[in-house]
DNA sequence: GCATGTA
DNA sequence: TACATGCAACGCCTC
DNA sequence: GAGGCG
């Protein structure tokens, strides 16, 4: 077959090159589709940028329609070296940080720093390529066609948005967690269409949107100041519905100013149709809503208020009569029109109560990380599933709780006691065993750890003992707490100094996660040993190490104590202590798991958080053999000759 | 989240 | 029945 | 002795 000389083969006659084409914009989605096909890329926090390339020459216009070519002209000439006769490219243009996540404020400060060097452009999507309108061509051709031009291009300035096809949940999830604005979905077999349709979705970590002020909270009793603003937004009919609180965070002068203009708005009576209940500890005044915020929050909770709102400034521009609540879509209904808003919102709960391994669960749905959004749900699910995997570390051992009501941002307590109500599974043991306190807390069945987590339960800390025994431990910890911005390096060398130590005086030693920051280098023992004698030999291991490598260790308690350094922490071994158990959940961010592995292992890790509720139980069902395997059939105790190597006695 | 007290 | 309220650690180290 | 720490 006769093959024309020209590029592009195939084609009969060329299209002209549009002079313009407007981008294709998404719709704000409450969360993914259910069905359908979908790509999924990152949402970068950067300017989006429409490319029109014609004999190697690239014009780059904002979504405003603006002429920016200029402006990045790096950016410009390493487009002009793409090998295309003429083409369209859509894509945001983002710098990007250290980590490799786009940084808005990054991308600020390069204009304003006049060197766009650091500037990338990721392509997503190529409405015209060599004549070619692709516009009509589905979005999975026309990405083939994308990724294999960038592919030939050696420009590390031009990258293609990688798509992911996997879970779009779990997808935003880490997204959110890597602090990124949100993902991107775009239906895989829909045309090039300019303007917003729901075949472009955005689902965002975070929401933002203005609101109304309607009213402000004081101290009870206090005769000024201003602490929250009460928010609110417009249904259609023109009613104001209270929308939540929203703290303040104003430095002390902008703060002034805005109580001044509010003082000018103040009335007797709530401008909401629906106002909040009053309460005891802050008093609400009410405004005339003229005045317009912005804030960033969670969700939309199901009465109609936002969920974990963040000022984020005044607005001046836009006019109070025009605030709602923004639009939002369900793509799984796309005939439906946005919700009806207020009065006809479901009633928080009531949706029929979960029941997992016999313990009812409720508000199952509530996201309890903000960050990861991750749900009471996902830490229930987590702890039935790990179960079997905890329950013997649990055994017999005293525990203390973190519970987080107010999800794990919000505030915590640690809990040693439970006598008022009995949740289900859970063991109070005989006062005798520790007297002058109320009974302690023993976790040994499966479905106590669900009762748990439905009493928002996020961490289990278990004792060095074990009933009936607790005057002798059956184990000790090294507790590696790194200062905050210490290398990963630095730990991993922190935790195979401390084995070769261990292993050196004759004691075998099992690591985990924390689930946080550090490593927990557990040691088991006989049970022969008083608190006492097995703290100070704890106590003069951490010692020992820190004497020996300054530069790296401090058995001394408090963040001074640390800087650049690592604090074995070896309180966690005294009578009453107790560290976090193993495959405890953390109330962090992201959720992480304290995760027992096996010394070989450990270069293969990245962070103590990589596992976390999500990832752990998989880890652990597909793993064929026990991290910690021969944990329980250790005999060792602490003799004469260790307490000597260690500079004890 | 739950148990208890009050209207 | 509906709603409000209180409650949920503690010992040891460092300075 | 008070306050911080985990
Ligand atoms: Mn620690
Ligand atoms: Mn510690």
């Amino acid at each position: 077959m006769k093959r024309r000389s020209s590029s592009g083969g195939g084609r009969t006659a060329d299209e002209p090159l549009p002079e313009t084409i407007a981008p294709q914009l998404a719709t704000l989605a409450r969360r993914p589709p259910a069905s359908g096909d979908w790509l999924y890329e990152i949402k970068f926090d950067g300017y989006r940028l429409m490319c029109r390339v014609e004999q190697g020459t690239a014009k780059l216009i904002t979504r405003g329609g603006h002429d920016w070519t200029e402006k990045m002209c790096t950016l410009a000439t390493a487009i002009d070296g793409l090998p295309v006769e003429n083409a369209w490219l859509d894509g945001e243009v983002v710098v990007l940080t250290e980590s490799g996540v786009p940084d808005f404020n990054a991308l600020q400060n390069a204009f304003d720093r006049r060197s766009t060097a650091q500037l990338t452009f990721f392509a997503f999507d190529i409405p015209f390529l060599n004549g070619r309108d692709l516009r009509e061509v589905p979005l999975s051709q026309r990405r083939e066609l994308l990724g294999e031009l960038i592919a030939q291009t050696s420009s590390e300035r031009i990258r293609f948005s990688e798509s992911f096809t996997e879970d779009p949940q779990s997808l935003l999830a880490s997204a959110c967690r890597m602090r990124l604005e949100g993902i991107i979905g775009k239906r895989a077999d829909a045309p090039y269409r300019s303007g917003r349709s729901t075949d472009w979705i955005k689902l965002k970590c975070l929401q933002r949107q203005e609101f109304v002020v309607g009213g402000y909270t004081r101290l009870a009793g206090a005769k000024r100041g201003m602490r929250s603003l009460m928010l609110g937004v417009h249904e259609r009919d023109g009613s104001l519905r209270f929308a939540g609180t929203v703290k303040a965070e104003l430095k002390p002068r902008p703060l002034a100013d805005l109580e001044k203009k509010a003082a000018k708005l103040l009335r007797d009576n709530p401008p909401f149709y629906n106002p909040p209940p009053r309460e005891k500890d802050r008093d609400f005044l009410w405004l005339q809503p003229e005045l317009v915020v912005e804030a960033s929050f969670l969700e939309w909770t199901p009465a109609g208020e936002v969920r974990h709102p963040v000022f984020q400034g005044m607005r001046e521009d836009k006019p109070a009569t025009a605030v709602t609540e923004e639009t939002v879509v369900d793509v799984d209904e796309p005939e439906s029109l946005p919700q009806a808003k207020g009065t006809t919102r479901v009633s928080p709960g009531r949706a029929g109560t979960l029941v997992i391994a016999g313990v009812k669960v409720s508000n199952a749905e509530r996201v309890i990380d903000d960050v990861t959004r991750m749900k009471k749900i996902d830490l229930v699910r987590y702890y039935d599933e790990i179960a079997e995997f905890a329950l013997p570390y649990l055994k017999d051992r005293p525990v203390s709780l973190v519970r987080a009501p107010e999800g794990i941002h919000g505030e915590l307590f640690f809990q040693k006691h439970e006598e008022r109500s009995n949740i289900p599974g859970i063991t109070r043991l005989p006062v005798e065993l520790h007297p002058r306190h109320p009974p302690l807390l023993v976790v040994d069945r499966h479905e106590a750890l669900i009762g748990l987590a439905q009493m928002n339960v996020v961490e289990l800390h278990s004792w060095n003992a074990v009933q009936p025994d607790l005057e002798h431990p059956d184990r000790f910890i090294l507790d590696l707490d790194p200062d905050p911005d210490l290398s990963w390096q630095m730990m991993v060398d922190a935790a195979t100094l401390s084995k070769v130590l261990l292993d050196e005086i004759g004691l075998k030693s099992f690591i985990k996660t924390s689930g946080g920051k550090g490593f927990h280098i557990v040691v088991p023992l006989t049970r022969r040993q008083q608190w006492d004698e097995v703290k100070d030999f704890s106590h003069a291991v951490a010692r020992y190490m820190a004497r020996l490598m300054p530069e790296r260790f401090s058995a001394v308690l408090g963040p001074k104590n640390r800087v650049k350094k690592i604090f074995i922490d070896y309180l966690r071994n005294s009578k009453g202590a107790s560290t976090v158990a193993v495959f405890s959940a953390r109330a962090r961010s992201g959720m992480g798991v304290s995760m027992p592995i096996a010394w070989d292992e450990l270069t293969d890790i990245g962070r103590a958080d990589q596992w976390t509720i999500k990832t752990a139980a998989p880890r652990m069902h597909s793993l064929g053999a026990d991290p910690w395997d021969g944990f329980h059939r250790t005999r060792q105790g602490i003799t004469v000759a260790m307490r000597r190597a260690v500079g004890l006695r």
